[in-house]
Order: structure tokens, then sequence, then C-alpha cells
DNA sequence: ATGATATATTTGCATATTCACATATAAATT
DNA sequence: AATTTATATGTGAATATGCAAATATATCAT
């Protein structure tokens, strides 16, 4: 089937993940939650060298638009991948990047 | 290879790919060039039912982003998407939006 | 060469959204 | 109450968006 067939409803939805990810931050962070991982906040900015709050701000995006899930333990909160599918769509990008334009 | 191997540039450049696409009119431009098609302003804002200067706009977006090429014969000029591989990223995302979340 | 027409691009505007940072606040644990 | 971890708020700046109108480009007839 063609994205063609897609209707308004179905071309925000894709708009909005895309847009969920469409950042280098977030990228990367979904980048560190292939294979099923799960990690905390403080994990994320420490991995990513970035202020936590804007880390939390964008783990909170991505969680927004039903990209991550997220499962409070303690103080710490665990995000991980909603869909796996979604490596379908980071790995097509890498794939595209890669091929370098 | 995964995405966390990419460099902080190749962030850059996955995220402004994403940007370009990001978006549902241009979501729906791009179902249109799917197959190599190449279209004219004038057939997409006709397909799409939106202002002639807002069709323009995106496309010259898509255009600046890498993700069209443009071809002026006469006084139309034919749109069509750089590289066959995104239609990977679309359809990777038509699939994803399908399973509905 | 000029004016008219068709197609496309650009500009200006108002509005909305996104972003990073610093700080404040909240929640959980000790 | 103090500490650790996380979320929310405010701010200023940057970016994105659609529309209407203006401008640019190409073609055609005169």
């Amino acid at each position: 089937m063609k994205i063609s067939d897609l209707k308004a409803e179905q071309l925000e939805h894709a708009s909005n993940m895309l847009k969920a990810i469409a950042h280098p931050v977030r990228i990367a962070i979904l980048s560190h939650l292939e294979d099923g991982k799960k990690l905390t906040v403080t994990q994320i900015y420490e991995l990513l060298n970035i202020e936590q709050s804007t880390t939390s701000h964008h783990l909170g995006i991505l969680k927004d638009k039903g990209v991550l899930l997220s499962q409070r333990e303690g103080k710490n909160t665990y995000y991980y991948l909603k869909h796996s599918s979604l490596f379908s769509i980071i790995n097509c990008v890498s794939k595209v990047t890669m091929e370098g334009f």
C-alpha cells in the first residue's frame, strides 16, 4: 500500500511522529534505546552530555507523541521505545543518511 | 550498523531530513511522487487542493533540504524525489502509522 | 519590442511552535 | 529534613506556517 492511501488524520499522525524524532538529541536518545533497552533520565543526560532539564524535556516530547513509554521505579523513571517498529524508521533514516546527500 | 554509530554531523543531517518531511502537506506531496513520478507545482496544488503559494513554499523547503530536485521546462517546473531510498522512510512511516498508535 | 497570459517564486505579515538554559517545584528515598 | 532524581516553568530567541499580494519567468500574439 502507498502512503497516498493515507487519510488526512493519518498524515497528521505520521507528521507528528516524524516531528517527534526530527531533532538530533531525540535521534541520539532513540539510538540508545535500541534492542529494547530501558534507560533513566540520568543515564541519558550523562550519555549525551546535555542539561538534565533539556533531557527531561525531550523525553517528555517523545512520550507525549507516543514514541516512548515510561515507568517510575523509586526515584528513577525508565524510558523505552513504545513500538519496536520505530527502529524501522530510524534504521531507514540512518541508511539514507549514510548514503550521504 | 546502528544509528548510535552516527556522528553529530550525521544526526544533524538525519534531523534536517526528518524535519523536511515532518509535515502533513509535505508527506502528501511525497506520496504523489512515488514510483519516480515528476509533477508540476500546478498539478500538486490542484491534487492537494491548497494555495498555490503554499505549495510552492513547501516544495522549496523539500528542495532546499535535499529531498526533491526540480527541472524547469518552459513555464512549468517539475519536481521529483532526489533519492528513491526516501521511499524507504516514507513506507516505514506509513507502516508504523497503519499499525495505529 | 511590447503587452497579455500562464506558471512559479518571493515577500510580508501574523501567528504558532520549538528550543536550551536556569531555576523552581515535585516525587521518592533515606 | 536532607538528598537524589525527575518534571515544570519562565524566558528569549529561533524556526515554522498559511495566506494574500507582489514579483519573476517563460511563452505567445501582435
